[in-house]
DNA sequence: AACTTTTTGGACGATCGTGTCAATAATCGC
DNA sequence: GCGATTATTGACACGATCGTCCAAAAAGTT
């Protein structure tokens, strides 16, 4: 009925993902986008829209494949080992040899969040997902007995979680992974023993 | 011998610290910046000099008063207890209501540093001032029997200044201030029993 | 093969932000 | 009071970015 696309369009959002994720909405130009993707001027509004609506679509997927992941590493049966092996990968993958280092949710929360609600929806929402995930885990390793019995699940997961948002501007700031997993097993040895 | 400044320089600098750490460096226009600072476009670029050059200026304003800050609330002879007050504080000051939420350092952690490398290098040393502070009062509490003798004053300094990294993003994005002191009290709670 | 629909690439006007210039005003030393 | 020097003010030129438009090309349908 009609000529399709010559690019896949979930590729060429990753590829937007890299870009927001690299240089923050803000020093992102549409320009800077269509290069990236590889696209014309033309597709890339037919296809995603102005910048707002790009960064939007882009964030979707990202939080989307982090909740997956997250799902994943910690899993309905995990305890506090796999919140340890996951802050670990977090901390490799948070560092990344300087490359595109940090995460875009975290860093959407500083630059994005407190000027457009719907990134900030998005964001909670992500934050939310993880702090779950933690908190279902460590409830688990309590109800196993190799936590104490009082512990506050809900609290711990909020620092854990802050430890995971941290870890991601230290390494946006050149921490090395290294410095990140040293920080991590400090963390959690005070905080799960 | 010449016509002196109607306004004051280091107010007009704590006004441009304002503007940057509410709107972010990309976001912020000269003109934002002029209107903000109530001065002409001239008296801006001949006091200031240009964007990078005002940042730079704001943010070496922010990072010496928070050292100073840091280094009053956590002297020489400060234990873990002072590390935990300062935590309270800084998770209060990084709710702050909703206006302006969130850190200055931590913000360009995120934004400015992995493009910057004269910012990167005024957080890095603010961070490692930071740590610094952290490690001492550790090293302390060690000394005085309040922490186990075996206790990797480094590490756990990394892990808290990493939770004080991850409040402000967590601020940033909404996050309450009892939300924030509750994470503190978990993560602190390890340390110290 | 002709037609329809959609993508594509280049180009355009409009807007915004930047950095600078001339002109005016205000203070100090003589 | 007068000149020198610096701050202030408004306006300007330049560049970048945005969002759109148009013609050409390509794929699928009849």
């Amino acid at each position: 009925m009609a000529r399709p696309r010559e690019f896949d369009r979930d590729e060429a959002l990753d590829k937007a993902v890299e870009v927001f994720w690299t240089h923050g909405y803000e020093a992102t130009t549409m320009t800077d986008l269509q290069r990236a993707l590889g696209i014309g001027r033309q597709s890339l509004y037919a296809t995603f829209g102005d910048k707002p609506r790009i960064f939007d679509e882009a964030l979707r997927r990202f939080v989307a494949r982090s909740e997956e992941m997250i799902a994943c590493k910690i899993g309905p049966e995990a305890g506090v080992e796999e919140v340890r092996a996951h802050l670990h990968d977090a901390a490799r993958g948070l560092a990344c040899e300087g490359v595109r280092p940090g995460c875009l949710i975290m860093n959407t929360c500083i630059e994005r969040a407190p000027h457009d609600p719907a990134s900030a929806a998005l964001v909670q929402g992500a934050l939310g997902t993880m702090r779950g995930a933690f908190a279902r885990a460590l409830e688990n390793s309590r109800d196993r007995g190799d936590l104490p019995a009082d512990t506050d699940v809900e609290a711990v997961a909020a620092a854990l979680l802050a430890q995971n948002a941290g870890m991601a501007v230290l390494a946006r700031s050149g921490a090395t992974a290294a410095e990140l997993i040293r920080s991590v097993d400090a963390a959690m040895q005070g905080l799960v023993g």
